[in-house]
DNA sequence: CATGGGTAAACTGTAGACAATAACCAATTC
DNA sequence: GAATTGGTTATTGTCTACAGTTTACCCATG
């Protein structure tokens, strides 16, 4: 290898646009996480096309993309519909998100590390912060980023990667409700860290447990809001 | 409805091409588990079209449903390479794999229903007649039917398709080993199918993920063969 | 002999054009 | 008047062509 002199983090990378394909996806995504695309609706590539400025095969692969995760449902020969979701697959999304956070959390537990358990705390004195500045986004912000972490700690990539997209569909039905369970989801939060910090891997499984299904109960008493 | 006259099974239901994309990703799924294809291998979308008789559109999209469920590796402006297992992330598959396989005989167990155990029972059935035989490709094919049918009777829709995928994959891994592991497996089986019948999930669970543990130590054993 | 530059080939990424298919609507017949 | 049939339109599925990048090789040069 060369001797450059120059530190890795030191250059500017200089900017990638990256594959199209890539950046549609994510504005699609980002579109139809924020409901600005509402579930039901017709996409059409040629539209989709034209409005982000690009020709219809990215968007045609970016959709295929989105189809096999389970954002639009792609019916043959007749495009691709925003996924509408149902009370029951809600529930069975929170039934695996559940499990797959609790297995992280155990695997967090069995590995704990001084310098990941610091990153929880900060990440966790953030959502405090944010909860009682009645800062919403913020709050959603650190959560994510807090089951981030312990998933990240969990050391398994591909654990890691389901429950990305568990998670985020998860948050995309949750959204809505999502004010409503704030202090005590920190609370909570608290305990995991302490469970993961005494390597305690049976606790920490029954905190995360405790604290998904929390969510879940959360989820299903909406209606009387 | 108008009286054709025509009973439904009867009419040859002429053969629906479907969608290129879907028989070029199943074609290629096929090759890659196969090993017909080689990890490593640089899959170049011309020639891959030629091969088949397509264009190389098809090819690219079903390169790309590949990528996102972990085939392929996709590097940009270098083309699709089938992806090369390590040991790490197959012992990380096997981790899911248990949980999800664990989590799907505890469903199971709680809606105990009839036909299902008797279900269960005739592909077990099958299942012990293949190994019996020396027919492994028939135990292999009678294995992933019985743990199907389990995801089936757990009635989550979701679990069941991440866990068809992991499962696959893991089959990928697992294939060249699949023959140590005969006899003993379908003992397990049995326990398994007892646990349900009896409605203990605990026990369900707890025999599966010991069912799959053991799957994992066999895989992890391998090497001095 | 090693090294650097430069050139060419191969492949992917994107765009545009054409064919096929399914929904929609009106006209027609029983 | 209802149902069926034929045409029409909009949209997807597929193919072909072109531009952009990366890689590898070769040749010139120190």
């Amino acid at each position: 290898m060369p001797a450059t002199g120059l530190p890795h983090g030191a250059v500017p990378k200089l900017e990638r646009p990256g594959p199209l394909r890539e950046r549609v996806y994510e504005a699609l995504l980002e579109l139809i996480t924020t409901r600005a695309l509402r579930p039901g609706q017709h996409l059409v590539e040629s539209e989709l096309a034209g409005h982000l400025g690009v020709s219809r095969q990215p968007v045609r692969e970016a959709l295929q993309r989105l189809n096999t995760e389970g954002w639009v449902d792609l019916r043959p020969a007749q495009g691709a519909f925003v996924h509408e979701p149902t009370e029951e697959e809600a529930d069975q999304l929170l039934t695996v998100r559940t499990l797959l956070e609790a297995e992280a959390a155990r695997l967090a537990a069995a590995s704990a590390d001084g310098a990941g358990i610091a990153a929880l705390e900060e990440l966790c004195a953030k959502g405090e912060r944010a909860v009682l500045d009645d800062d919403v986004d913020g709050a959603v912000a650190a959560n994510a980023a807090f089951h981030a972490e312990v998933m990240r700690l969990a050391g398994n990539a591909v654990l890691s990667e389901l429950a990305a997209q568990v998670d985020r569909r998860v948050r995309w039905y949750y959204t809505p409700v999502a004010r409503q369970r704030g202090k005590q989801s920190w609370i909570e939060h608290r305990e995991l860290i302490a469970a993961i910090t005494t390597g305690d891997e049976q606790r920490a499984t029954a905190v995360m447990r405790a604290h998904t299904e929390h969510t879940r109960r959360t989820y299903h008493e909406r209606e009387r809001s």
